[in-house]
DNA sequence: CTGGGGACGGGGCCC
DNA sequence: TGGGCCCCGTCCCCA
């Protein structure tokens, strides 16, 4: 059941980055229409625990494999049902937060939940069924985690928070890092992915601007904003309209003068 | 409205 | 495999 009219791009992307391999599966996942040969393994597979759907749950680490899906066998699924579909904005909260561009630290700012208290690669597998009940007692090959020995079949990684997929487990743990924010600033408690982004944070408590511009005075805290301040520096910048040929220092830039209607005419 | 600065995020590459 | 770094990019805000 849908709780708000019109589709979210978030739940598309949920199902169909879930099941690339399963061109029959239809979406809007609210609808949840099913075809042939798409059997209740296989939607079950597709499907998060409850812990994973519910934000307000733990969330403990847990890749999902949806390569794997398809291997499933006719067992008991009963047991694992979640106790009912799980509303749109549950779907969602997850991939909202991996789109979050918002420059307010996550409220509050808090440490990964107990239950993933390690993203670390020897913690992966164990911490991800052990927090699942029920699938502990599946098949190794149904965990999503066992590498498929096929060479012709491809081994992916799928985020469980917002499903992206990812060809090695190190460019998958390096993304789960943007869920997690194991970085955290002393001063002001903000939390970061990666240790170089609170390195940056950090300069906006101290002043320190490390980047200086060769052909002014001013300095930055940032490269890219060192980057972005040399085109100004420049008479031919690096965006450049394909209609009036007019040249700007930032795609932003650019954009908001396509948006706005190029008159078309060189300025 | 436009240009620019500040802050920040993600993927990829290298060691 | 993990960390550091680079590059590219976005969003917000302000002059």
């Amino acid at each position: 059941p849908r709780s708000a009219p019109g589709p979210h791009q978030a739940d598309v992307c949920w199902l169909t980055e879930l099941t690339p391999d399963l061109a029959l599966f239809s979406v809007p996942c609210s609808e949840l229409t099913f075809q042939q040969p798409y059997d209740q393994a296989h939607l079950l597979a597709a499907i998060p625990p409850p812990e994973v759907l519910n934000p307000t749950a733990s969330l403990p680490t847990l890749i999902w494999d949806s390569l794997l899906a398809p291997q499933a066998q006719p067992i008991s699924w009963a047991s694992l049902l979640p106790q009912e579909i799980p509303k749109a904005g549950e779907l969602t909260s997850l991939s909202d937060e991996d789109s979050g561009k918002g420059s307010q630290p996550p409220s509050p700012p808090s440490p990964a939940p107990s239950s993933f208290s390690s993203t670390s690669a020897s913690s992966l597998e164990a911490e991800g069924y052990a927090a699942f009940p029920g699938l502990g007692q599946l098949p190794k090959q149904l965990t999503g985690l066992s590498v498929a020995k096929d060479p012709q079949s491809r081994k992916a990684f799928n985020c469980k928070y917002c499903n992206k997929e990812y060809v090695s487990l190190g460019a998958l743990k390096m993304h789960i890092r943007s869920h997690t924010l194991p970085c955290v600033c002393s001063t002001c408690g903000k939390a970061f992915s990666r240790p170089w982004l609170l390195q940056g944070h950090v300069r906006t408590h101290t002043g320190e601007k490390p980047f200086s511009c060769p052909h002014c005075s001013r300095a930055f805290a940032d490269r890219s904003n060192l980057r972005a301040h040399l085109q100004t520096h420049s008479d031919v910048k690096k965006y450049q309209c394909k209609t009036c040929s007019r040249t700007f220092s930032r795609m932003s830039l650019l954009h908001k003068h396509q948006e706005s209607g190029c008159s078309g005419g060189p300025r």
